[in-house]
DNA sequence: GAGCACTGC
């Protein structure tokens, strides 16, 4: 790696000034070239001319509302309020305002109730899933993720009760958000008096104003009138965070982990204090890194023993998660070393320099084969951005960039690929049928997913019986799918149970394949951790042995010592709790009852079958390495060594996910009888060519 | 005998 460190550029003309201290706004409108006579004629038109006034002058006389800036400024918080006090949540209105993520939610929600001088849960609240601090009546505020909003809107369609829609982070782009601008774009021709306002990143403003320009011919005649401005307005607001300073390699790295490594090493000799951020890909590279600076440690005691080094990634215990957020000890730099999670999710409040490895991990979707995977791309500008910012919350800061400026100004994308064009569509495509959007192929998107896609998604949907010949809901299947918070096929699986008399024991699987894994990743006790898997195991396979990890965990009282001592990772167990009683209360609220099987292992692999016939698998003939075929379309498989039938190698299998790594994975297996898959699903596997090997 | 970026309902 390169020793020398070129400065650089970063930052976009700045486009604006901050308001209370005697600057000016920025506000311009999407069809406008020249921004400074848009200058000219606001400033006409407002007497005092302040961030406070200019938002609620834009909100009067526009339909929608663009704030672009720094993320993270705080600046938007500020906006609730400011419509609360104009009168917009009068009259039993309310203002939403939505976020990508739970946790951020909740702070904001705490802190503007806090600056307010109001008790959380009544002028302002929020709606989280498991949790509702709200009180119908007396909200006005009302914070939400924007999963949950669109959950609303399978009661409410045109979202009645709210004045406002204040939609923040779009500029991250996420399947909800993306759904929720889309649906709202819709909403909007036939509500001329909702209000939206969205905040972006810079580099989204232009799309997010184009997108949302409507033309009078796709107004009501009655709504030209009532809707002030068609055109969205767009106010850049100036971020309050410290200037980041960005350096580059001068020659591209070969070895982005020696390079990462090398530069925490000389920025640990050569700059003042403050702890160091390392954004790389995965668990391995991260979990590399850290041995690699704990070596250093060791060889040199001189030159790095007052380093902290801190793996930082959502499968580490929460335990080991919470070592990050304290304060290093006296004299020591915390060094953490981090994947994506701490561009968005977490943040840390000591940084002062950053090291961006330029890689994240990324999922795709490949509609032809099916198959999702996850592989390590190159990062958008947007992103380098981003984390760039996270050195500068504290004070100024510098950000180590392991690429050339050459290649920042050339070839880095300026943004990433929306997840709606990366993804799997069945549950998108559930809930936009829910909605009654019919055509779904024609639908408004803020970025369209392929037709290959859509395509896909619609046929896995009508041979799952949730979607009939006209690509409408079946009933009651299709609108009780709709329904559940769950994966199309699990919601499938868990209906069909009700059914066939095992609902209690499917409840708690399907509640088990919501979270990302119950085991805890230990490397070093591979082999007392096999063993404590074999204590739940049986020869059915993983759905049944969550079976028996779920009442062992009952039956300690539901204690952590317990999921310690088993290799169990006790918080997705709290979560498999909590997603169990929604489920049962949604089973309940759809006339649906709970029963057991009472041991009928049979039943309760036919009901899973009901849901995932589609993903059967048989043991390719002669195949001494565990070769399986799918039987839909004969793509080489291999059961995951995760799970208890790894390397026992029943005939046939059903699968829940694959994960695509060197070879395509089956994760959560069950053992099933071939005869069982004609059974659930006889328009799917009897038309085709029969198969000797099986039948 | 090998692997799981990150959210969300």
């Amino acid at each position: 790696m390169s020793k020398y460190w070129k400065p650089g550029s970063d930052r976009p003309t700045p486009v604006l000034v901050d308001d209370e201290e005697g600057g000016v706004l920025f506000v311009s409108t999407s069809s406008s070239s020249s921004s400074s006579s848009q200058l000219e004629r606001l400033r006409q038109r407002l007497p005092v001319y302040k961030y406070r006034d200019a938002i609620l002058y834009l909100v009067e006389n526009h339909a929608t509302t663009i704030i672009v800036g720094e993320t993270g400024s705080g600046k938007t918080t500020q906006i609730p309020q400011y419509l609360k006090e104009a009168g917009w949540a009068e009259g039993g209105r309310v203002i939403a305002c939505t976020q990508p993520r739970r946790l951020a939610v909740q702070s904001v929600a705490s802190r503007v109730a806090e600056e307010m001088g109001v008790t959380l849960g009544e002028e302002v609240g929020y709606a989280i899933r498991f949790e509702d601090q709200t009180k119908p009546g007396l909200t006005m505020v009302k914070f939400l993720t924007d999963g949950v909003l669109i959950r609303e809107m399978m009661d409410d369609p045109l979202l009645t009760k709210y004045s406002v829609i204040m939609v923040d982070e779009a500029h991250e782009r996420s399947l909800s958000t993306d759904i929720l601008l889309g649906l709202l774009k819709k909403i909007q021709r036939r509500r001329p008096d909702l209000r939206l306002i969205i905040s972006s990143a810079t580099i989204e403003a232009k799309s997010m104003a184009s997108f949302y320009h409507i033309r009078k011919k796709n107004l009501r005649n009655d709504a030209i009138d009532a809707v002030p401005n068609q055109e969205p307005a767009i106010l850049s607001v100036e971020g309050k965070g410290y200037t980041v300073e960005i350096h580059y390699v001068e020659e591209p790295v070969s070895d982005y982990l020696q390079a990462a490594v090398e530069t925490v090493l000389s920025i640990h000799d050569n700059e003042g204090p403050g702890d160091v951020l390392v954004f790389l890909t995965g668990q391995d590279d991260i979990e590399a890194a850290v041995k690699m600076l704990t070596d250093e440690y060791n060889h040199s005691r001189g030159r790095s023993s007052d380093l902290l080094v801190l793996p930082l990634y959502s499968g580490l215990p929460r335990s080991d998660q919470d070592l990050i957020f304290a304060p290093a000890p006296r004299g020591k730099r915390k060094v953490v070393i981090s994947t994506n999670i701490a561009e968005t999710s977490l943040t840390l409040e000591g940084v002062v320099y950053v090291v961006d490895s330029s890689f994240s991990k990324q999922k795709f979707y490949n509609p032809i084969s099916d198959i999702e995977s996850l592989v390590t791309a190159p990062i958008s500008k947007a992103s380098a951005r981003q984390r760039a910012g996270r050195a500068g919350r504290l004070r100024p800061g510098k950000c180590f960039r392991l690429y050339t400026e050459e290649y920042y100004l050339k070839d880095m994308p300026s943004e990433g690929i929306p997840e709606m064009q990366r993804s799997n569509l069945v549950s998108c495509i559930i809930q936009m049928k829910a909605l009654g959007i019919d055509n779904i192929l024609g639908f408004d998107w803020l970025s369209s997913p392929s037709a290959e896609a859509m395509v896909r998604a619609l046929e896995v949907l009508y041979s799952l019986g949730i979607l009939d010949e006209d690509a409408k809901l079946t009933s009651p299947l299709g609108f009780q799918v709709a329904e559940l918070p769950l994966e199309p096929m699990v919601s499938n699986m868990l209906l069909s149970s009700c059914e066939m008399g095992c609902s209690e024991e499917v409840v708690t699987i399907a509640a088990m394949l919501s979270v990302q894994s119950i085991w805890v990743s230990m490397r070093g006790v591979q082999k007392e951790f096999d063993e404590a898997k074999l204590r739940f195991a049986v020869a059915e396979g993983d759905h049944v042995t969550y079976l028996n990890v779920y009442k062992g965990f009952l039956k300690s009282g539901k204690s952590s010592q317990w999921c310690y001592r088993n290799f169990i990772n006790y918080q997705a167990m709290k979560k498999v709790i909590d997603i169990r009683e929604q489920l049962v209360r949604f089973l309940k609220r759809l006339g649906l009852t709970l029963k057991s099987c009472e041991g009928d292992l049979k039943m309760l692999r036919k009901a899973i079958i009901s849901g995932f016939f589609a993903h059967a698998c048989q043991l390719a003939e002669y195949s001494p390495n565990g070769m399986y075929k799918t039987l839909r379309s004969s793509q080489e498989v291999y059961i995951h060594p995760s799970s208890v039938l790894f390397r026992v190698n029943p005939k046939c299998v059903v699968y829940h996910s694959l994960v695509l790594t060197d070879k395509q994975y089956m994760r959560n297996v069950i053992a099933v009888d071939p005869a069982w898959l004609i059974e659930a699903a006889p328009h799917f596997y009897q038309l085709r060519k029969p198969n000797p090997a099986l039948f």
